[in-house]
DNA sequence: TCACTTACTAAGCGCTTGCTTAGGAAGCTA
DNA sequence: TAGCTTCCTAAGCAAGCGCTTAGTAAGTGA
């Protein structure tokens, strides 16, 4: 309430700025969304935390602050986590938190609209890529589903977390949300305007595909039998029959 | 810690007993996993909670709690719902909680395990039911859907709230969680026998088309335009052509 | 009438929470 | 060396938390 123009809260404006107005260069984005070769599955989740939010250019503290507090809030969730938790986890003391961030709820939000931001461009790039309809659903919901296995912990943020946003944080994300949404959608209408799929309500059709992909935090843990290129791979085959592509 | 034997926890206790050992006559599963005719859609949700604890013999007081629990922790997760908020939903003293149940974490527990019992009990009932694997495939898929669908809000708390449980209530849960998908597998590999279906991993077609249906409680909310039984038949469809079903 | 049970509540304890305030050490610039 | 900036911490406050203890009003059975 004290601290509505706290000077300490730059960093994280100057980030949030970026965040709309600045697109990186989209050379490499399939590549970003998972993780190095050879890089072990488990570290390869903090490790592609890392590379997002260096994406968009919070300085180290921030950084450092951001990457401990996404892990805590998807192992145990927002309000299970203290604010002395991610300090501690960070490697500062709790006060740290604060010359950062005006409140543990902007340090959330700063998390999944970085997040979001990121799965906007990278399912954005696919849905309006070249090729036909099914070449692009195929493409979207293999990166896709490829990003939330291999980003499984943040995912769960994104997708159970958003709750305990302030209301004006929360009309920002659900935006986000709604732009993949209405990407996958365009997809599929375009796909039935070139008779290339067989559905009659599109709408449905892209819930159910993105039910595919976006469910996946809620079961998928590094390890399982299925890789995050098998399942891709299936999702994308499952999408396509969803959709009732003509072979 | 002191309350190792508590002996007030006994109304809980002994439902929990009712769970593992009674099963209720099934003349009408079906009937009960939606809401009367005629009710409203969002009085509904409450309806069918009231109806489910009823079924498991939880006597006035607890079922009071439950009900104001299972809403509470719905709306606004587990650790942001306090126990002083669920005695005033339920007209009852803070201290009311502790007379039937031995910790907040109970009361989820309780929750969690009464739903998830009938779900099992519903959808075993169809799996195992009459007629062909799409058939049963289809049955299952479709009266699952219409449970997530009627039952959105304590769905969200089997799904995402889990992780507030204790280990001990924790294991118990996802056994009955894994439950609901063998079920789902089975039918998947008995219809790839009788070549009704066609699809390499039947692993994972059931965890596609279980997210299908779970993962409605995530973005549906009652009033959606999509009625419970239009989402119920078109995740059926959807599910059968996962499944790669032979027309 | 009186012992007993049922179904709760008033009051509050000990602890943890998000967050603030005031300040200090280290490094850079001139 | 002096002044300034950067990056962070020690200490603690007010509020709220889960949960306990001791007790009471309203029935119930003999």
């Amino acid at each position: 309430m004290t601290n509505e123009a706290a000077p300490h809260a730059e960093a994280a404006s100057q980030a949030e700025a970026s965040l709309q107005a600045e697109s990186p260069q989209a050379e490499s984005l399939q590549a970003e969304v998972g993780p190095d070769v050879g890089s072990a599955a488990a570290n390869g989740q903090a490790a592609a935390l890392e590379r997002l939010f260096g994406r968009y250019h919070f300085p180290p503290g921030p950084r450092r602050i951001l990457l401990a507090a996404a892990t805590a809030f998807a192992e145990r969730g927002f309000h299970a986590t203290t604010t002395r938790d991610i300090a501690a986890q960070a490697g500062l003391s709790p006060a740290a938190l604060y010359v950062y961030f005006r409140s543990k709820e902007e340090v959330l939000h700063q998390i999944v609209a970085s997040t979001l931001a990121f799965t906007v461009e990278v399912v954005a790039t696919e849905a309006n890529g070249p090729g036909s309809p099914a070449d692009r659903l195929t493409g979207l919901v293999r990166v896709l589903t490829l990003w939330t296995t291999y980003n499984s912990q943040v995912g769960h943020v994104v997708l159970y977390q958003t709750s305990a946003l302030s209301p004006e944080h929360l009309t920002d994300i659900t935006a986000k949300q709604r732009k993949v949404s209405q990407l996958v959608r365009q997809v599929i209408v375009d796909g039935i305007g070139t008779r290339d799929f067989d559905i009659d309500d599109p709408g449905a059709a892209a819930i159910a595909i993105l039910s595919l992909c976006l469910d996946v935090p809620r079961w998928y843990h590094p390890g399982h039998r299925l890789t995050p290129q098998k399942l891709g791979d299936f999702n994308a085959a499952a999408a396509l029959r969803i959709a009732g592509a003509t072979q």
